[in-house]
RNA sequence: GCCGGCUUAGCUCAGAUGGUAGAGCACCUGAUUUGUAAUCAGGGGGUCGCGGGUUCGAUUCCUGCAGCCGGCACCA
């Protein structure tokens, strides 16, 4: 075997070098800029080490920062590492676990002597920069599992023993040491790492966040103490994104639902929505707008029972799998008296809705159905109650009574292409005219916990897969990706992930194909044959929920809502009190035109109302003086001080008037 | 449900080694009639989340509970 290897360059270009050698020594020999700016290696499009010798013949490429996105990966995941080095410092007796990089940063969690508070955190931030500031290397090494044990036991570390121990055989099993010594802190990683702490700036990370975790994931097992962090490149762009932050906490749907009076959460209705006038005017534009895109959609809508007795849940199959999630009432008359019990015990059961699917079957099974009434679209606004656990609660995004719009549809399996493509036209639609530039679609495949045959399966995921293909959109340019176990028990479902002015991105509708519940309902149609065949039923939304819906759009909009769903359009403002008379007449106009008006009549300076107004997010503020009053014009001024225009009255009106009319209708 | 934190006026927040609380905004009253992001003056307003304990005395210390916040788990 010669002691010569060729590797070959990104540029296209060869050299031969000793076998073994390393892509810093490459680096090194083609430049000493280039040698202090690598921070890993590409061998055979392979991530490495720059420390780890190439063996043979291979492709190499040498990565910098100006492969950003790896760059970070690298950074993240050792921000990671010092990280936990900092902390088993300065907590002596703490276990490392498992720290990886997130899409902004990295965490690492810990079995703690105590769980970490946030006083905790600026010590150790300044320990993580001691650690970058002793520029340790970063030493890769193999280790054969029996020492990797017998080093973690020895050092007191069982849960990173039992990792060790439970790591696949054909794996090989590195540790990253971080220094020289034969004591230096080391931690049991895959790799790779940048080539030395020093390599990380000490001014683009921060600790942001304790919090409890669970070892691997699971309930069941112990419960750690996890450390964020965001860590970044360079202190700019960490101050970007500490800024990003503000900005995300600026459009908190709970800061700004307070703010503008839309609603209200109280203890005593806990995961309920008290929605105010001004909420609930959005609530009905929304509903409104929907409730005309499902007509004109060939959609009937119908309203079911909230109540329904325990037996029905135990046919649909709910009972057995999620009634833990359930609000469930005997069916009796409470007890009257105080000194006994309120109920029996003994009485049937009845459970609130969790979902509306039951019911419209029970629908659909009225009077006998033909392959020609085929595919019926039910449509319901349908009040649900789920059960949620207290620490999954949060604002009005996850709540445990809401209004999804939901629907089924009842097709046979030759329609279920068409109504999937049908359905994302429509999907698209809405999304666009909700003020939406983009979603991503995914395919959750079938969970571990599931009803049906492997066969079954097999078909919804198949034909799901097929009708997205059909509709074109199984692109890159919609994020198409499948997600193994991430389906309903009864059925493989289509995500639709939306992305919001900040960049961020919430599930909010979905189509699933089930077979499972119109076999268990016992629905069925005649066919062309004359004999009885199961309908599929695609359960479908667009929206979700209302209220989860409606926060998304107050955080993407920033409470500035387009003027069709905005609760107030506009306020009439006068500059002193002779307009107010006038102000008042303008303001009816509006009103008769079909706007959301208010007057302010205060005897206040327009600059104060034009601040007022302005954080309240009116998107008009009309503001009349003797002048318009005089003359029966209005100023006309757009939220944030646009360009002004001044308007007779009857223009103003119109172009108002013009500019609410939801998308759907114009 | 689990880990940690928080809970003081309508809102945002101060505060006292334990002696029953304060600001700004908002609200009310008065003056001012004002031209595009805060006019001035005065006034009212609190069971300091709820229960128990320690104490002469608790909003403050201890403890239980609830809610909320940040995550974890869950999200049919």
């Amino acid at each position: 075997m010669s002691d010569l290897i060729t590797l070959t360059l990104p540029d296209g270009s060869s050299r031969e070098v000793a076998r073994g050698t390393t892509p810093a020594e490459v680096a090194a020999s083609i430049g000493p800029g280039l040698a202090k700016a690598a921070l890993a290696a590409r061998v055979d499009g392979e991530l490495r080490d720059l420390s780890r010798p190439i063996l043979g013949d291979a492709s190499l490429a040498l990565v910098t920062v100006k492969d950003e996105a790896v760059a970070l990966e690298l950074a993240r995941h050792d921000y990671a590492h010092v990280l936990a080095e900092a902390v088993q410092k300065l907590h002596p007796g703490t276990q490392i676990t498992f720290g990886p990089s997130t899409d902004d940063g990295f965490y690492y969690d810990f079995a703690p002597v105590r769980p970490f508070t946030e006083d905790d955190l600026p010590a150790i931030e300044a320990e993580m920069r001691a650690v970058i500031a002793r520029d340790q290397r970063l030493v890769r090494e193999e280790w054969p599992r029996d020492r990797l044990i017998a080093h973690f036991k020895a050092h007191g570390e069982a849960f990173k023993a039992e990792w060790a121990a439970e790591m696949p055989d054909d794996e090989v099993l590195t540790i990253y040491r971080a220094g020289d010594q034969e004591d230096s802190w080391l931690d049991m990683c895959r790799g790779p790492h940048l080539p030395s702490t020093g390599k990380l700036d000490p001014n683009a990370f921060k600790l942001t966040r304790v919090s409890g975790a669970y070892w691997r994931g699971d309930q069941a097992n112990a419960m750690l103490s996890r450390i964020y962090g965001t860590g970044w490149l360079n202190k700019k762009q960490l101050d970007a994104h500490l800024v990003q932050l503000e900005e995300a906490a600026k459009r908190d749907h709970r800061r700004i639902g307070q703010d503008m009076d839309l609603f209200h959460l109280q203890s005593e209705a806990q995961g309920s929505v008290f929605w105010h006038p001004k909420g609930y005017v959005l609530w009905r534009a929304l509903e409104a707008y929907m409730r005309r895109r499902l007509d004109a959609g060939g959609y009937r809508e119908v309203k079911t029972p909230q109540l329904m007795a325990a037996r029905q849940w135990e046919q649909s199959g709910h009972w057995g799998k999620y009634r833990e999630n359930m609000f469930v009432v005997p069916d009796e008359i409470p007890n009257t008296d105080d000194a006994a019990a309120i109920f029996s015990g003994t009485a049937d059961l009845l459970a609130l809705k969790p979902m509306n699917c039951p019911a419209h079957v029970l629908i659909f099974r009225q009077g006998i159905k033909s392959y020609r009434d085929l595919p019926i679209r039910m449509a319901e606004f349908g009040c649900c109650h789920r059960n949620e656990p207290h620490g999954a609660l949060h604002g009005i995004m996850r709540v445990r009574q809401f209004t999804q719009d939901d629907a089924h549809i009842f097709c046979t399996a030759e329609q279920l292409i068409e109504e999937v493509r049908i359905f994302c036209d429509l999907l698209d639609a809405v999304y666009k005219d909700l003020g939406f530039d983009g979603y991503a679609i995914k395919l959750a495949l079938r969970p571990d916990k599931r009803f049906g045959s492997e066969e079954m399966w097999d078909w919804s995921e198949q034909s799901l897969r097929d009708a997205v293909r059909a509709t074109g959109r199984d692109t890159p340019e919609f994020g198409w990706e499948e997600l193994p176990g991430e389906g309903a028990f009864y059925a493989p479902k289509l995500e639709f992930h939306l992305t919001d002015a900040i960049g961020r991105t919430w599930q909010v509708g979905t189509i699933q194909t089930d077979t499972v519940l119109p076999e268990r309902l016992d629905a069925s149609y005649v066919g062309e044959d004359g004999e009885r065949h199961r309908p599929i039923m695609l359960h479908r939304a667009i929206l979700g929920s209302f209220e989860r819906f409606i926060g998304i759009l107050i955080e993407h909009h920033a409470g500035k809502f387009p003027l069709w769903l905005a609760p107030v359009q506009a306020v009439v403002a006068t500059i002193v009190s002779d307009a107010d008379a006038y102000a008042g007449d303008v303001a009816a106009a509006l009103t008769k035109a079909g706007l959301r008006v208010e007057t302010d009549l205060r005897n206040e300076k327009i600059n104060y109302k034009v601040r007022e107004h302005s954080l309240a997010k009116v998107p008009y503020l009309i503001v009349v003086g003797r002048r318009e009053a005089e003359e029966g014009t209005v100023a006309l001024r757009p939220l944030g001080g646009g360009e002004q225009v001044v308007l007779p009255l009857a223009e103003a009106i119109a172009r108002l008037a013009g500019e609410a009319v939801p998308p759907d209708l114009r």
